[in-house]
DNA sequence: GTCTATAGTGGGATAGAC
DNA sequence: GTCTATCCCACTATAGAC
């Protein structure tokens, strides 16, 4: 799978800072992105990101901004492949949070200071859900199954002996008979 | 809704200190639960409080515990009322998150250490969700879509919009029509 | 845009007396 | 079981020089 995270062309250091914390915090969990190593891992000063982003939430914002368009992204893709559409997005979405467990939990957990997000990122994202079924309220119950996955998943809620691929497919089962 | 959080019968100094960080968590959320804050709530100094626990873990454990004591027998309860058991299991899931939202997430949000838990309570709480479906995947897929909704409601993840009564019931919807 | 220096805050936890 | 006193830590953020 193409990671589309870490942009490997040139960068304007704002993005190289977010490049960085989205680096830490998967790596090392939420704990780890202090300011000070996330300016250690660059090379310079703590107080020198402060030229860049006006306080720490802010760099947090731009990493859910960019998590929100990868979101959109691959969900848009999932809907123009083959096969089944609700099949191809919720592999989508369980793909997006295994592969960053840490950054899901930023994106999905608490709740989210919207002023400081590109505005319309969030519906902008989230709209491709909308075209799967007819009716918006079912779409809603589809995406909380598929958050209730996804973050039991990776924060190992579920019984080690459970089988997830079957978990999902119940519940996919489940969706695909209802009105669409 | 009898309240079986705040014992009120004579407590011994533990669950006096349970009770007063369930109190304040509830009220104030995670960051105000210091054990500076707990110890001056009770009217004691915060070293005072290494004397009943080891560390501020085993007082979050304690309450992680109690939780989930509380929602295995809520479960039990709604599975003995009349009417639909999946739609009043659902609503007894919900009201618990709706009624201690900061409680809620900590019960169920990120990993758990679950050396710190009574052993098998966890099990024990969620036993009553394998009774409502004749496969055990289905019950984990509907716990999801239930854990989804809960969470995403007390976060306000879903547009102020959107109707959160029909999303209930379009997710029952989905699963009632499943094997039970 | 980077640095040095530092302010300011708050937290968890321990030692030892009573 | 409570106290006082204290340690030690880590973090965000600012001021001002270069």
């Amino acid at each position: 799978m193409a990671s589309n995270a870490p942009s490997s062309a040139s960068q304007s250091r704002r993005e190289q800072i977010v490049d960085t914390a989205w680096r830490i915090l998967n790596a090392e969990g939420p704990d780890a992105l202090t300011m000070r190593k996330l300016a250690s891992e660059l090379g310079i000063k703590a107080s020198s990101l402060y030229k860049h982003f006006p306080d720490k939430a802010a760099v947090e914002a731009a990493m859910i901004d960019r998590g929100f368009l990868i979101w959109g992204e691959r969900a848009r893709i999932a809907l123009g492949e083959p096969g089944d559409r609700l099949t191809n997005v919720a592999a989508a979405y369980r793909s997006l949070a295994r592969e960053w467990p840490h950054v899901y939990r930023l994106l999905t957990a608490g709740e989210l200071d919207r002023t400081r997000l590109t505005p319309g990122i969030e519906d902008w994202s989230g709209a491709p859900l909308g075209e799967l079924f007819a009716d918006a309220n079912t779409a809603r119950a589809f995406w909380a199954f598929m958050h209730g996955m996804a973050i039991m998943e990776i924060d190992r809620r579920f019984p080690p002996t459970a089988d997830l691929e079957r978990a999902w497919s119940a519940g996919l089962a489940a969706f695909a008979s209802t009105g669409r």
